[in-house]
DNA sequence: CCAATAGTTCGATGAGTATCGAAGCAGGAA
DNA sequence: TTCCTGCTTCGATACTCATCGAACTATTGG
């Protein structure tokens, strides 16, 4: 038997239970009832629904006392989000033709484990153009000069690239609609910028702040041309 | 706003769409009466299943006379349905542990545009074994033997590389849990084994028959070690 | 022109399910 | 213990929507 794709759709494919996996896209664990109030629903509903993307094995949950945290059970089911969301965004950029509510989010935002947004966009536009990643049309690798790049900057290249997952992932941007860098290194890369306290996350959404001091490192150490 | 992934999925969380879109997903273009009773459901419930997909843009229909002919909207489409196969095959393998009902379709089948199944398995490890595909673990690459050698096999490289999408893409295989050859290269290899008579789809499912003849030159050409 | 086939529209029915109030259970705090 | 909070279970309600019969439009073939 083919497996049935609808049963996971169909969790997917009910607003409020978007809303929570779309909270969840920010890759931090939430607690039911963080879920429920950013759905604007009672807990009640909220247990239901969170039971059953568990039992859908898209949330893994984890007890701590008495919170139960959710999370996303992986990239694997990042990826199937962000596939649907730049199939959402696509078709509709010209009907609706609005901006986005948020220029904040626009900006930069976390894309489960990398970086999204106009920066991500820019940082990407900048590796390409240093000869650190080359992007062929056809996939994405990182250079030789890139893993010395990366070497310099602190990341332990050889550990992110044993890996089952690709070491570089171009990932289509559904507000810019153009690449930007996921995989391993996409995710170290976000790993450390907010170890080193250039941005932190927002408590309440994917927003990712950065300090104008540390949007100025940023820029400079990854080569990108501020405006 | 964010794009709202739930109208998507919830196109596809349905079964009898679920059902029309994995039939769509040989690559055919359908009629709306051959999906209808491929889904079991009479010409009116399709006829209403079907304006959903072409509106929410996941399916794109010609006109033909009477006829109206039914296609996935591109390959976009197909690899969200591969990344949903694959997220629906992993966590019930355990559970529901009965083998694929038709042996057959395990063996090969189509993936929209490119070949799947056992066949496609082997033949994936069969060019990594032989140099003309790389697979680094973090993505798949052509080589410069692969390109000579398919060049030699009729190919036309520079033209099919010369496409926003990948030349070789590796995309896991929901029955084998294995990779396969995808991308263009992947479709071209298809096209190819069509034209040349080697196999022939079938009429009503995904499954491709090869001829005895064409699967012997099927592996001797591309070198796969035949049992 | 008439018959046959492909597909659509409309309306009624029915199944599935999201929602929340009320009650219950469990972990932590006083 | 007693209280408070986080979460779950149960049951009733309401809403969405898949389904099909019946009637309708459009295209092809004689």
């Amino acid at each position: 038997m083919e497996p049935d794709i609808s049963a996971i759709a169909s969790l997917i494919g009910e607003t409020t239970r978007a809303q929570m996996l779309m909270a969840l896209m920010s890759g931090k664990a939430l607690t039911a009832t963080e879920l429920a109030t950013s759905a604007s629903i009672t807990s009640q509903t909220a247990s239901s629904h969170l039971s059953k993307l568990v039992d859908g094995h898209l949330l893994v949950v984890r007890k701590q006392g008495r919170h139960k945290y959710f999370q996303l059970r992986g990239h694997e089911v990042a990826e199937l989000i962000e596939k649907l969301l730049t199939l959402s965004a696509a078709p509709n950029t010209s009907s609706i033709a609005t901006g986005p509510s948020d220029p904040k989010l626009r900006e930069s935002r976390v894309c489960y484990d990398h970086l999204a947004g106009e920066v991500a966009v820019s940082l990407y536009d900048a590796l390409v153009r240093q000869g650190y990643i080359a992007d062929n049309s056809s996939e994405t690798l990182i250079t030789d000069s890139g893993k010395a790049f990366f070497t310099n900057m602190g990341a332990d290249i050889a550990k992110i690239e044993n890996n089952k997952r690709p070491l570089c992932k171009s990932c289509l941007d559904w507000s810019e609609r153009r690449n930007h860098l996921s995989g391993t290194l996409g995710q170290w890369i976000l790993e450390d910028l907010l170890s080193k306290g250039w941005a932190r996350r927002d408590l309440n959404s994917r927003m990712i702040h950065f300090s104008s001091n540390g949007k100025t490192l940023f820029n400079k150490k990854y080569g990108i041309a501020s405006i």
